[in-house]
DNA sequence: TTAATAGTTAGTCATTTGCCTAATTAGGTA
DNA sequence: TACCTAATTAGGCAAATGACTAACTATTAA
């Protein structure tokens, strides 16, 4: 979890996740998207690798990244849980 | 939005924010919980502060804070839309 | 094997973070 | 006033972050 924090609290990031949550890209892809350089993108890429929110597939020279959406939920779930937000289990306090 | 997962990505300024979720405390009872010095504490509830994720009341000497659980409620709404997920209204995909 | 392309790693630098100690502010009380 | 306690702000420092340019690795194609 501590992880999958420290990678969403970078907008970029946010926003990479974001774009792989529609289609797989690969590097070139999601870095023409960004005004930052290619291996500024590659860092990003590293951390959210690092947090385990994507994977990559090599096709020929090509890196192709995927989310791992079950990754974003089971921490997104688990800080829910750890406010105890989002129970929609009709209110069943002790 | 990012401001609070900024605030998120320490785990000390998560804790603070559980043990408020169960009661009000001011900054000593709160500081006696970690292994820091109170000024550390003092920033990390700055922090929190800034993220609008606690509020003060003073009452004579002492500060204390309570959770705001409605900017965490919206923050973590926030990025479920902004990745599409615990959408349990039973799939109405378009 | 030489060259071209995709992408990463290495190295540098400025800024931010997180912690500490010391000093300061705010309020209550003798 | 003077003093005590609660808590913050100020200042300093090491480590992490985020960006860049330059150099390197990997794969395909001429």
């Amino acid at each position: 979890m501590q992880e999958v924090l420290k990678a969403l609290a970078h907008p970029m990031r946010r926003d990479i996740l974001a774009m792989l949550r529609t289609a797989p890209r690969n590097a070139s892809e999601i870095a023409d998207k960004f005004d930052v350089t290619k291996p500024t993108v590659s860092g990003h890429l590293n951390i959210l690798k690092d947090a385990d929110l994507i994977s990559q597939v090599r096709s020929g020279t090509t890196l192709t990244y995927h989310i791992r959406l079950s990754v974003l939920e089971e921490a997104l779930g688990g800080l829910m849980g750890m406010f105890d937000i989002g129970n929609d289990k009709d209110l069943k306090e002790k």
